[in-house]
DNA sequence: AAACGGTTTGAACGACTGTTCAGTTGTGTT
DNA sequence: AACACAACTGAACAGTCGTTCAAACCGTTT
């Protein structure tokens, strides 16, 4: 098994542990109990807990990215791949550390540190409804409409972003789907113009 | 000057640094300074850690209800209340320690401590959603509706929690302003049947 | 002026923070 | 078997954490 490859599993993990409890609320030796890892070894191959948590963060950026992209990839059509992608990011499938976006969450902890870490979170959102506007774009093709695809996306992130929380709040899975249909449907009406083109 | 508005002021200033730094990031001495108190006033007084941060929650929160039920109340008619409600919660005015809402950040912070705090930032939330509702419910008294105020409530509300996080991104407040008129538009058109029954 | 009850002080506590590094262990080559 | 070199270990560092408490201070009453 190769280093790099142990190093990628560490991250996972160390990614998994910051987002759950945050950057200020996780201390090294909860990363070392969790990486099995005496801290020299961590720091070596590593670094310190700066460079931890900007390796996990682009991590989970990376993941999520790829992620999107595949579901929009493996749909038949531009609105089922944005429909099934939209789910993912509202019910990302498995467990997680954290009902909120880990770049969401290093955002609204670490604002007012305005360092580097802040700077990856916000630049990974940005690069999340670019995605979502280039997906939007595809459908807007070939209707007409007046509100630009950035636009929309942005909007659509918000809803996104906000779901999240108010499921937080305590709001059932199937109450927030309710208000998530609604929600696209009001603002991107086609998006259900044809029947069936949502695995969801 | 008597103890009880010193106290008043202290929870005040706790309040404000609570929100900018969050829970793990705000120490005691941090704490200390801001209050110009040493900790065994501190302690004596206001009581630990946990507790001056609950009571700071529990001060925005209702610090936040009262603004909002006494913009309702100056308006002229429901409309205009609830647009200049909503324009409040997503840009507050003066100046604030951090873009996000205290009870939403503390929600994201501390979610998997499942403590009083957590409890107290969602009943917060909670509470704010049937304040809303209440007031849409004034709004479609006169009109008809498919969608009951409570849900419309809840998805203005993440329009809202999602908004501040995409100006926290980087959206302008004018453009943020704009996607909320978009977005209030559809959800809600009834808002904008006259004309003139906004401020903003 | 003396004694009172209530605040306020700030040094100190043990535990924990991020980080370092001399020493040990492990692997591969000769 | 002897060596070289990278990887790992865990004790230790200086600093900070939340919290406590005996001592000093205060305004008021005798």
């Amino acid at each position: 098994m190769g280093n790099e490859v142990k190093s990628d599993q560490a991250i996972t993990k160390a990614m998994q542990l910051f987002w759950q409890k945050g950057y200020a609320g996780t201390s090294m030796r909860d990363l070392q109990a969790v990486l099995d890892m005496r801290p020299g070894s961590i720091y070596a191959s590593l670094g310190d807990k700066d460079a931890i948590f900007l390796r996990a963060l682009l991590r989970y950026r990376e993941d999520n990215k790829q992620r999107l992209l595949s579901i929009f990839a493996q749909a038949d059509n531009a609105k089922t791949g944005l429909l099934n992608g939209i789910h993912y990011l509202v019910f990302p499938e498995g467990d997680i550390p954290s009902q909120h976006c880990f770049m969401v969450k290093t955002l609204s902890e670490l604002e007012t540190h305005s360092s580097t870490l802040v700077e990856a979170a916000q630049s990974g959102l940005a690069d999340m409804r670019s995605i979502l506007a280039g997906q939007i774009a595809m459908i807007l093709g070939y209707d007409k409409s007046v509100v630009r695809p950035h636009e929309l996306a942005g909007m659509i992130q918000a809803q996104i972003i906000g779901l999240k929380t108010v499921i937080a709040i305590g709001r059932s899975a199937k109450e927030a789907e309710q208000d998530l249909r609604f929600m696209l449907a009001t603002i991107l009406p086609q998006l259900f113009d044809d029947q069936n083109n949502t695995t969801h």
